[in-house]
DNA sequence: CTGAAAGCGCTTACAG
DNA sequence: CTGAAAGCGCTTACAG
């Protein structure tokens, strides 16, 4: 029914070797043969089939994303960056959520879909270091953020432990000295959670402000875990000047309760967050947030995967790049 | 070097059809030759390659979703929903991003990743009906939006008018009387612009309140042109006392302006939008805004181009169901 | 520079 | 119920 490279072969009246050659810009070949080829194509209205042609080298040229959800902004953000830096290589991008809880985390990176993918690219969650090297089988793998740290794995960190503490200074030097941090639980010290929140700690020890545990707020990652955090810490009575969202979402659900309850930010109370989606830009008052260096990061994984994709027999030589985060001031604290 | 049916056939002691039937769940097969295979899939750990079924059954499993950037709120959660409808009935979504104007629009429709795709959905921006049935091709697509309306094209249709006209009677039933609206040029009359437009329009007129043209801002759809439509209305000197955003990302630029210059929402001002993304909940004061049925939308879409992916051969009978909307009364407009 | 042939890993008539 | 064979549309050694 499609037409083939046979088809255009006989009206080009060449072999189907030619054609191969010309589509895949051999050389050496002569430009009259070349132009017959090329006129054979244009007037038969041919387009390689993509599957015969994975099926036959072996490689797709699409890569796997496996992320929670992409109607979270900041995922949605990077799934963009990085579907456009991967295209720009000339690979594609396959994404697959996997939603919450490490048991569908599993799920999606054993599923179907990696026979379509050359290699992945898998923001974790949930999973350890082990579960993800026996999940995710042979391809080649690239993890994004900073939730696992292991030797074995090829990485792209996110400055966490720094960036967190650049906040924590920032709010610190703006006078307050009563910081409380929603999305971690005291103790934590792994994950994009406890990194930021021993940054947060040893910011607060190089000004000589001690830490009190009542001020970290165990919530989800998202506005409305941000929000009902922080009712519960108004609610708790527990004194506080500021409030550090260790991610904006959480950041932007406490800029909500908190305006919902009369409090004036930053007047009462500065808030501070971490990734600085869109949006931070144009909360009311906009959200003071650090950058992670999301378009370095998108770069840097595809850069990474594709390389080791495209020299799977080069030796293994882990790399874990940083990506450079800057830190936004706006009006939540200024 | 990967393990295929052959092995499987080999280590289970039967021929490729046997494995195959496994497989497909074919119905009449021994118990115990069923074991067999399961037990040697088991063993070998094999998986089924994707590539070479689809080669062979010209049928890949995967849509395609063509749309501007998955970094605009709306987008991400649409395709997020889409992505879930797909994937419950076996498909799998390849996203597409076309970025802006006509031209990459077109060169995203007609893109290579076509041929790894059964079926396009397809969220127009630029292109009109005839250009889009052209570069589409042949495979079954389906449209989401109404920016087009044609009586040959398949698609999911957005009630723009009807809760276009919800919004602003809402506004109008609140006292308003100069109701800004942001995102249309005076005189649109299609796309959602348009649509949108002439559903305000209709409400005015139902509420006896006249148009004034000077009230309609062009912008662009997103937050800062919102927050820039709104500097140029507060600094042309047109008085108004209410900003309908044609979509919410306008909406929540407007609002962001007007809190920056120092005008309280809703007190002096209301605020409205459309679509209802997540954010909106969360803004402060909260967005009120009109709930176009996402989630239907994405699954009625969804569910039209897999039936026709699924019925090739059936009349093409075209469907252009509307989902419902929801008005969602919020702070900024109460 | 170009051709004839094999084969990637499946599914699908066709037999039995 | 199961087997032997063909073929989806490409790419890739191998010749010449």
């Amino acid at each position: 029914m499609a037409v083939t490279m046979n088809d255009v072969a006989r009206v080009a009246g060449v072999s189907l070797k030619t054609v191969s050659n010309v589509i895949n810009n051999y050389e050496f070949i002569r430009p009259a043969t070349k132009q017959r080829v090329l006129d054979a194509i244009d007037e038969l209205g041919y387009e390689a089939n993509l599957t015969a042609r994975s099926l036959r080298s072996g490689k797709t040229s699409m890569i796997g994303l496996v992320l929670a959800d992409l109607s979270i902004p900041y995922y949605a953000e990077l799934a963009s960056d990085i579907m456009k830096a991967a295209w720009a290589r000339g690979y594609r991008v396959l994404v697959e959520q996997s939603g919450n809880g490490p048991g569908h985390e599993k799920a999606a990176l054993q599923g179907q879909f990696r026979t379509l993918t050359d290699g992945l690219l898998f923001i974790p969650l949930a999973l350890d270091a082990e579960q993800i090297m026996e999940a995710a089988g042979k391809k080649p793998l690239v993890l994004l953020g900073e939730y696992v740290q292991d030797p074995r794995l090829n990485m792209v960190l996110i400055q966490n432990h720094r960036a967190a503490a650049a906040v924590t200074a920032h709010l610190l030097a703006g006078g307050r000295r009563r910081i409380a941090v929603l999305g971690a639980h005291d103790g934590d010290t792994t994950g994009s959670n406890g990194l930021r929140l021993e940054g947060y700690k040893a910011a607060l020890a190089d000004a000589g402000v001690a830490y009190d545990p009542a001020l970290v707020i165990d919530c989800d990652w998202r506005r409305d875990g941000g929000a009902e955090g922080t009712a519960r810490l108004l609610d708790s009575g527990v004194e506080f000047d500021a409030v550090f969202g260790l991610n904006d979402a959480l950041a932007l659900g406490a800029l909500h309760e908190l305006l919902v309850r009369g409090r004036k930010v930053p007047e009462e109370i500065a808030v501070a967050g971490f990734d600085d989606i869109d949006e931070a830009k144009f909360a009311s008052p906009s959200l003071t947030t650090v950058a992670p260096g999301r378009a370095e990061i998108a770069e840097r994984a595809v850069e990474l995967l594709i390389n080791r994709i495209e020299n799977k027999d080069a030796p293994l030589h882990v790399q874990q790049p940083q990506a450079a985060f800057e830190l936004r001031i706006r009006q939540s604290a200024p």
